[in-house]
DNA sequence: GGGGGAAGGACCA
DNA sequence: TTCCTGGTCCTTCCCCC
């Protein structure tokens, strides 16, 4: 603008990205761009002045025939809103009017308000390059639904010109008004006052007009005139020419920084200079390359819109997600990305109607910046998360040791919508103009030849050498499609719209009427503040009409693109997926904000609250292992099925059961067959004071009622030092990863530390105070616990509970135990917590699993223990803590009263209880051979379940032979250390073991995890199977490293001599990264 | 020589 | 301290038929 002084400009982003990697990464990207342009120039030089007089004839001869097509009879129209986003949010906000702000954030600029530009602020610069340029510059988060909604409004408009427009961004449409200029007898430029009026009148936003006989033409002039203005380039042949001579070719759709900068080595700086070198550029580029160029200089481009799609055609390539985040190098946190990517992408394909496709591309982004692919072409079609993060970790298995920034997962090559269901077709086809098979080579026929030919086909994007571009218009065309396809539908009737109704949901008939009744609505809604702002009467009228207007488009306009969200296509900016792509990419934003304040020491904390993150440390290597965990878990269970059901139960209540069946297990020689069968399947330990073998799941003597541990008289220092620290930050934290299932990881890390603090707490709160009181019972312990699992209904829960109280009450060596309860009881009564210490207490539950052994035996898990058993997510706690008082109460009761009725009730609650639980075991103990186990699984999930599986599903089993390896004590702990039980397997293990414990079961688990994918990626690729049954694909590397060998260059070798065939990719990507560390070696 | 896959890139909003 | 995201298309290299 006008206050800009560019070098000023140029020196403040240089001086603010010189020393940054991305910079760096710049200049090696400028190298390559040398690089070629040096091998073209050398090309350039090696050029005869004979050969180069034979490729000027030849363009002649082209240029020729290309005149020949000139239509100079078509009058095109291109809108371009005025700093779109920008200009929506001062109306939304009239605060921000004339203001300087961007549209944004810290990290990236969508758009800056006029004023901001002055100061050369821009869109795609980086905000805190923004920053430097305009300090007092203002950022306004972008809502894209916003934007979406003006959107329509502008369209609304478009639709009363042409019907037929073609959309191009949310702030971009081409209108094709030669019709409209014939039937009301008035001029292009007429018509575009007319919109700029309408446009202006009925959405408060300006836009800028170009006129001109052809698409290309329009856009270009549509740019001469920017703010609130219009152009108008003269229909002839003259005009035309005069106006591209001197038009810089940077000024053209499709050329880029890249390729201006290539182009002006050879002298092409305006397209005038594309006539002058046509004999060098035919030399130098593509026979694609050099066309587009021809018809860039005859100012040629498209005058008609381009011919509808085939039926059931997808409408777009491909379906992709990418996210940026602090550099990342760890194999653990990657693939804890690619879940996420592999969920997101899953999930957007579903909505997208269930596509499917066979093509999977991991991108990668170095920390460097670097940008690379790696793509898999399957022999089948895939969609499920698990798939597409089964292919996209073989993917990023083969790069590994690396350090990203990015990661995106992409999905191409999709199936047909049309060949899918048969059912279904045959309804399409009954309404399909022609068959589909046709229409599709027709349309690839007519992407390629009709630009040829003549100004019938689009502009045909094809641009510079090597690097073409001009895609904008094909996706224009793409769009028009699909909405072409949606108004057959809609005419076709209700019948086919219910058939399309599930998977296509563009298609919804009843959506057309929503859309105007959105429009009305979201039009006051945006328009709202600046109705306040304004004169305001004619706010509403304006209203009123542009919700008219939008009605009588969606009823009277019955052309292809009559419905505004349908017209719309999903590869454009405008289409509900974009809206949604772009609303991700603000969100994404924000959180790259947080990622990058996470590295620096100002306000980390406060930046990712305002991303929305949690506020977590950053992660250990076991962190993130059992974030992982955790997160498979989640998806397991929701996953459902017979064995995850049963995986999935609650920890609480699994080791409620555990501790029934310890209790319930008859003492000494009056166990049955079933116990003793249980025994033998489990690890032993030995009662130290009466030496009777007890089950490892019983904390306490079967006999004697000696606690497997002495208990400890002090927590440990550092235990104490972190129940101070407990109250604050922790609670804080867990809070947040208790309220998203993502972050449940970090919930489950809190776990661990919360527990050593609820633990420690107790010693100190509960103990220390009050040393009269009798002795509780046991040490400390703290649960592994996954807090994704959700806890039984409280109801059942506080049945088993009563049966377990019940039952204990029922075996005579349980009276102590029921003595001792009632004891701790009025303890914890006694210390029962303030509300606050009691919310805290809460929150650390959420996070923490510290239990008190009595406690958990008693299957409780009373609020007013300082030590506390909470596994559970906090909202399932809250809801519980009532039940949970009163059953303490209940218990009280139940001791003073002896209601004998209701204790043989109970009794025999806990008795099936206990049967249950025995089963279970069995079942357990059948899995612990890995064979069995397996068996087990497969008997119990249908073949197509199988895969739903590989989470970890079964990783709660562990064989005798794992559990052997992991470091379960045997003997009790010393004196004064804690032990914890792990949830994973029962064992009660050692505090200061308990962290190799838990690596060993994760360990163990990775493994298991790892051959799932193994198997689940032979399922995808079978012949890849095939290989690697019969020991590698051995054929196909002889001969490829002969071809390859033979065939050209040393980079061709390079590439060559990897393993064989389409199959053999992955491989080959394997034997390629091995050369490569050789080479470099 | 052409089709198709993989990788890399340019370009756009 | 800090440079997005999702999409399109083209080119080059390679293998295979
Ligand atoms: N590089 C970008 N990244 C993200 N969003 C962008 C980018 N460029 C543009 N946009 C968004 C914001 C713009 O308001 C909208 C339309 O783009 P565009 O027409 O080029 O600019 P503009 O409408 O803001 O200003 P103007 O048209 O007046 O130059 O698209
Ligand atoms: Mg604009």
């Amino acid at each position: 603008m006008e206050g800009v002084d560019p070098e000023h400009v140029k020196r403040v982003v240089y001086e603010a990205s010189k020393d940054s990697p991305h910079y760096a990464n710049e200049q090696r990207k400028d190298a390559a761009v040398e690089q070629k342009i040096a091998r073209m120039q050398a090309q350039a030089r090696a050029l005869t002045p004979a050969e180069l007089a034979a490729h000027t004839a030849s363009m002649d001869a082209r240029l020729a025939e290309l005149e020949g097509q000139r239509d100079l009879t078509r009058t095109w129209l291109h809108v371009d809103m005025d700093a779109f986003f920008a200009a929506v949010e001062e109306l939304a906000q009239p605060k921000l009017r004339g203001r300087a702000f961007a549209v944004g954030g810290i990290g990236m600029i969508s758009t800056a308000s006029y004023a901001a530009r002055k100061f050369g602020v821009r869109s795609a610069m980086p905000g805190f390059i923004a920053i430097k340029l305009c300090p007092q510059l203002l950022f306004v988060p972008p809502d894209f639904d916003k934007y979406r909604r003006a959107s329509e409004a502008t369209r609304a408009v478009f639709r009363c010109y042409d019907p037929d427009f073609q959309p191009g961004s949310l702030d971009e449409a081409s209108l094709e008004v030669t019709d409209y200029c014939a039937a009301h007898n008035v001029s292009g430029e007429e018509v575009a006052a007319e919109i700029r009026r309408r446009v202006q009148e009925e959405t408060h936003l300006t836009c800028s007009v170009g006129i001109a006989p052809n698409r290309m033409l329009a856009k270009i002039c549509s740019d001469k005139n920017k703010p609130n203005g219009q152009f108008a380039l003269e229909a002839t042949r003259d005009a035309v020419l005069t106006f591209m001579a001197s038009l810089s070719i940077r000024k053209v759709p499709g050329v880029g920084k890249v390729t201006q900068k290539v182009l002006a080595r050879f002298g092409v700086q305006t397209c005038a200079d594309l006539l002058e070198h046509r004999g060098l550029l035919e030399a130098l580029f593509s026979p694609i390359s050099v066309d587009w160029f021809a018809r860039v200089a005859l100012g040629l481009g498209e005058t008609r819109h381009p011919p509808p799609p085939a039926e059931g055609e997808v409408g777009r390539r491909g379906i992709s997600h990418e996210r940026t985040f602090r550099p990342l190098s760890r194999r653990s946190e990657l693939e804890a990305k690619l879940r996420e990517l592999a969920e997101a992408l899953a999930a957007d394909m579903a909505e997208e109607g269930g596509l499917r496709g066979k093509t999977v591309t991991l991108k990668l982004k170095a920390s460097t910046f670097e940008l690379h692919t790696r793509a898999t072409t399957l022999p089948t079609y895939v969609h499920t998360a698990e798939e597409l993060y089964t292919v996209g970790l073989r993917l990023l298995r083969a790069e590994m040791p690396c350090e990203l920034r990015l990661l995106g997962l992409r999905v191409s090559n999709f199936k047909e919508e049309g060949k899918r269901e048969p059912g279904q077709r045959s309804i399409e086809e009954m309404l399909r103009p022609r068959q589909q098979e046709q229409q599709q080579e027709q349309e690839e026929e007519q992407q390629r030849q009709e630009q040829q030919p003549g100004e019938q086909g689009q502009q045909g994007g094809p641009s510079a050498a090597s690097e073409a571009g001009g895609s904008d218009e094909e996706g224009g065309a793409d769009d028009q499609h699909t909405s072409q396809h949606t108004s057959q539908v809609v005419d076709a009737g209700e019948l086919l719209e219910l058939s399309l109704r599930d998977w296509n949901p563009h298609q919804r008939s009843s959506s057309r009427l929503e859309e105007e009744e959105e429009l009305d609505l979201s039009l006051r809604d945006w328009q709202q503040p600046a109705a306040g702002g304004s004169s305001g009467s004619g706010d509403q009228a304006a209203a009123a009409a542009a919700a008219a207007a939008a009605a009588a488009a969606g009823t009277g306009g019955e052309g292809w693109n009559a419905g505004a969200d349908l017209s719309l296509p999903p590869s454009l900016a405008v289409s509900p997926a974009s809206a949604a792509r772009y609303e991700r990419e603000a969100a994404a934003a924000a959180a790259a904000a947080g990622a990058s304040s996470d590295r620096g020491s100002g306000g980390p904390a406060a930046a990712r609250r305002a991303a929305g993150l949690p506020l977590h440390m950053p992660p250990t290597g076991l962190d993130v292992m059992l974030q992982q965990a955790a997160g498979r878990l989640a998806m397991l269970e929701s996953a459902g099925g017979q064995q995850e059901q049963q995986e999935a139960q609650p920890p609480a209540e699994q080791q409620q059961q555990q501790q029934q069946q310890a209790e319930q297990s008859p003492p000494a020689g009056a166990g049955g067959q079933q116990p003793q069968l249980q025994r033998a399947a489990q690890a032993m330990w030995a009662c130290t004071a009466c030496t009777f073998e007890n089950p490892k799941s019983a904390f306490w003597c079967e006999i004697c009622g000696t606690s497997r541990i002495p208990r400890r008289e002090q927590p440990a220092p550092a235990a104490a030092a972190a129940a101070a620290a407990g109250g604050k930050t922790p609670a804080g934290n867990s809070k947040a990863a208790a309220g998203s299932s993502k972050t449940t990881a970090s919930g489950s890390k809190a776990g661990r530390a919360g527990g050593q603090v609820g633990s420690s707490g107790k010693g100190k709160r509960g103990r220390k105070p009050k040393p009269a009181a009798p002795p509780p019972p046991g040490p400390s312990i703290l649960r592994f616990v996954s807090a994704t699992r959700q806890p039984s209904p409280p109801a059942e829960q506080q049945q088993q509970q009563q049966a377990v109280a019940a039952a204990r009450q029922a075996s005579p060596d349980a009276q102590q135990e029921q003595q001792q309860q009632q004891q701790q009881q009025a303890v914890a009564a006694a210390r029962q917590p303030s509300p606050d210490a009691q919310q805290e207490q809460q929150q650390q539950q959420a996070v923490a699993a510290a239990a008190h052994e009595r406690q958990a035996s008693a299957g409780t898990h009373q609020q007013g223990q300082p030590v506390v058993a909470g596994p559970q997510p906090e909202q399932q706690q809250q809801p519980e803590q009532p039940e949970q008082q009163e059953q303490q109460e209940q218990q009280a009761q139940q001791a003073q009263q002896a209601q004998q009725e209701q204790q043989a009730q109970q009794a025999q609650q806990a008795q099936q209880a206990l049967q249950a639980q025995q089963a279970q075991q069995a079942q357990q103990a059948q899995q612990e051979d890995p064979a069995a186990q397996q068996q087990a699984a497969a008997a119990q999930q249908p073949e197509e379940e199988a895969e739903f599986d590989f989470w970890g599903s079964d990783a709660d089993n562990l064989s005798s032979q794992d559990l052997a390896g992991l470091p379960t004590p045997e003997s009790p702990p010393a004196p004064g250390e804690d032990i914890l039980e792990c949830v994973v397997c029962g064992c009660w293990v050692k505090e200061t073991r308990f962290q190799s414990h838990q690596d060993a079961h994760l360990a163990q688990r990775l493994q298991q995890e790892e051959e799932k994918l193994e198997a689940l990626y032979a399922r995808l690729l079978p012949s890849s199977k095939k290989d690697g049954g019969g020991g590698g694909g051995g054929d196909g590397g002889s001969k490829n490293a002969a071809a390859g060998g033979g065939s050209k260059k040393r980079g061709t070798a390079d590439k060559g001599g990897q393993g064989g065939g389409k199959q053999a990719t992955l491989q080959a990507t394997l034997a390629k990264r091995a050369r490569q560390q050789q080479q470099q070696q």
